[in-house]
DNA sequence: TCCGCCATTTGGAACGATCCAAAAAGGGTG
DNA sequence: CACCCTTTTTGGATCGTTCCAAATGGCGGA
């Protein structure tokens, strides 16, 4: 056990040429003899050489890894998109540095910085909520290029610097599930869940009430209830609702999650979601298909997503000089019985 | 933009000491003068400085990264387990190298071997099915720790080994459900799901056989049904289990997914699960618990076994000659009300 | 004043690869 | 056989850090 590691002159000690030669072997350069590089070749299976990639990295300066650091691994959501960045990054040849926050800043800083010493070639990063903007060009720098997910930090600071921006079309997606409500008659809708500070719930909030203004529809400050982005929380808030009569009909909800605790909440007061209360939720999260009722929800396909932040930020590598890109993109509204409730 | 990166050397020209002194100051070492420490100190400030762990860990022949290997990262269980292992592997001051295989063995071997490439301290692989213990030491090596999670590869040579595993108690786990379905009453109670090359689903198949035998109950091979471990192919297999008169009144799952995807078949012919025939499932994810209805099941807190995972590869790490480890951890089983059909 | 001792500081060789300019080995030609 | 040209091969410096043995400086005591 524990030997030492077999190196590049281990090789060129065993097989009789240089160091040089069997480096040119190993990056299959055309310039060694066919017999050489036979030989090579056999004296490379036969001390079971591994390649050391550090090594050669820090000769060439440069990196073969990407850092993705996401505030929340168990989220579905994010799971599917760190799968989705991990399948592009590994067919270019990067290897992905992961990290998770657990949606806090203090903790964000340090696994950033952490990434920052290990020289990734990028960093994909969906931030924390509360994430300044200034705190994190303090830890990332001006030389790396970043792609930041899903959310903005606060602080815009950072958005007048060359960093990509890649989100989902919050504000349009939410504005389709309103209208969706709308269509079904519903008049009293309120938005439900989220926190007002994050970005993604402003623009989700922003698609609400504009979608409700363009069909001359007033919205209501109190049908406005902020909740943290969990199941639990937001069956435990679900007595907002109904404060005071008239009550809303129907909720276009932050996200999934909320949906289905909310949908949870409606049950345990004895309304029948989709039929006593329509919901709409979004990300469509595998759960969304298979809850009591199914349920309405905007669709981003998150791994299609994660290939995508991949293969920016790998373009970003290569041309590091590029303007920065802000990419929005689209979401889908499935509808399903969640939202069936009608308003005669 | 991209100007050269801070070195060491930069720092030291700066403040006008040796590199060797910055060293050690950058690592806290006591022998620097306090006056001294100030002043580099300041200097590392004012550029900008960022460590270069890799350039360290090449010269002091160490790493301080771990790889983790996941048959699929989009399964909730597998992300909460990776949760868990970037946490402790975070705290303990390693980088999480993570790689995906998709289930494929042929990719799975690359995946291991750019890992390789990278030097990780040690490795924790959750094989993809179908995974070759010969294959898998032949990328592996000798020489690095490893912690296999979850299930066997097939050919047992790599068990004689040095290899250290962690597994669920799905003998057990199969047994409790299947115990408590005996315990409703039921007689005709069906394995269902999963694939019989899995060393997961052999011993669940197991735990269940040796329950139904301890009631004196003859098992039935036909009622041991194979399928993928997706809901999808779960639910379109459902008939196998009514070919015959009598059919079985109950069944105990691979997994939740599958549980989850016969619940619907079941609907779709009429029947209600949890009260026309009685279903448990394995893992616990979240679905389980907003399933229609709620889902049986066995649970095992996957955050927490990823923290395991982690901690013990890295004690491994610290000691690689101790013997391997072979750990089961104990599944709890959740009732829930799709089990409540009961048979009088 | 000189010496020895302690606390600090330092030059230069590693680590395992790549790069570059230059050397060595073949292979025709005249 | 000397010459030139092409094909192969190679030594040594380099990347950014750490390690080590040895150098430096200051200070008290003889």
């Amino acid at each position: 056990m524990s030997a030492r590691r077999v190196t590049l002159t281990d090789i060129a000690r065993g097989c009789g040429f240089s160091r040089a030669t069997v480096s040119l072997v190993l990056r299959g350069s055309p310039l060694p003899a066919a017999k050489t590089r036979a030989k090579v070749e056999a004296e490379l299976k036969r001390q079971g050489y591994v390649y050391n990639r550090a090594a050669a990295n820090l000769r060439q300066r440069r990196s073969s890894s990407v850092a993705l650091v996401v505030n929340d691994l168990s989220n579905p959501f994010f799971a599917e998109f760190a799968a989705g960045v991990d399948d592009t990054l590994g067919a270019a040849g990067y290897v992905t540095l992961l990290g998770g926050t657990g949606e806090s800043p203090e903790r964000q800083q340090r696994v950033l910085a952490s990434m920052m010493e290990h020289d990734p070639a990028g960093i994909i990063l969906s931030p924390a909520e509360g994430s300044d903007g200034g705190d994190l060009r303090d830890v990332l720098g001006h030389r790396l290029p970043v792609l930041v997910f899903n959310r903005e930090p606060a602080h815009a600071r950072w958005s007048a610097s060359h960093w990509d921006y890649l989100a989902l079309d919050n504000r349009r997606g939410a504005g389709l599930a309103t209208r969706h409500l709308l269509d079904h008659g519903h008049r009293r809708i309120a938005f439900f869940g989220g926190h007002a500070d994050s970005s993604s719930c402003r623009e989700r909030r922003r698609g609400y009430t504009e979608a409700l203004e363009a069909a001359g529809v007033r919205p209501e400050p109190e049908w406005m209830i902020e909740t943290a982005p969990t199941r639990l929380d937001a069956a435990a808030r679900i007595g907002a609702l109904f404060m005071r009569e008239p009550a809303p009909t129907a909720a276009v909800c932050y996200n999934d999650a909320v949906a289905l605790g909310l949908m949870l909440g409606l049950a345990a007061r004895g309304l029948k979601p989709g039929r006593d209360f329509a919901v709409t939720g979004f990300d469509d999260i595998p759960e969304a298909a298979v809850s009591t009722p199914p349920l309405t929800t905007l669709a981003a396909d998150p791994r299609a997503r994660g290939r995508q932040a991949a293969e920016r930020i790998l373009e970003r590598v290569r041309r590091p000089d590029l303007d920065a890109v802000r990419g929005i993109v689209p979401v889908r509204l499935i509808i399903r019985a969640s939202s069936e409730a009608t308003i005669a």
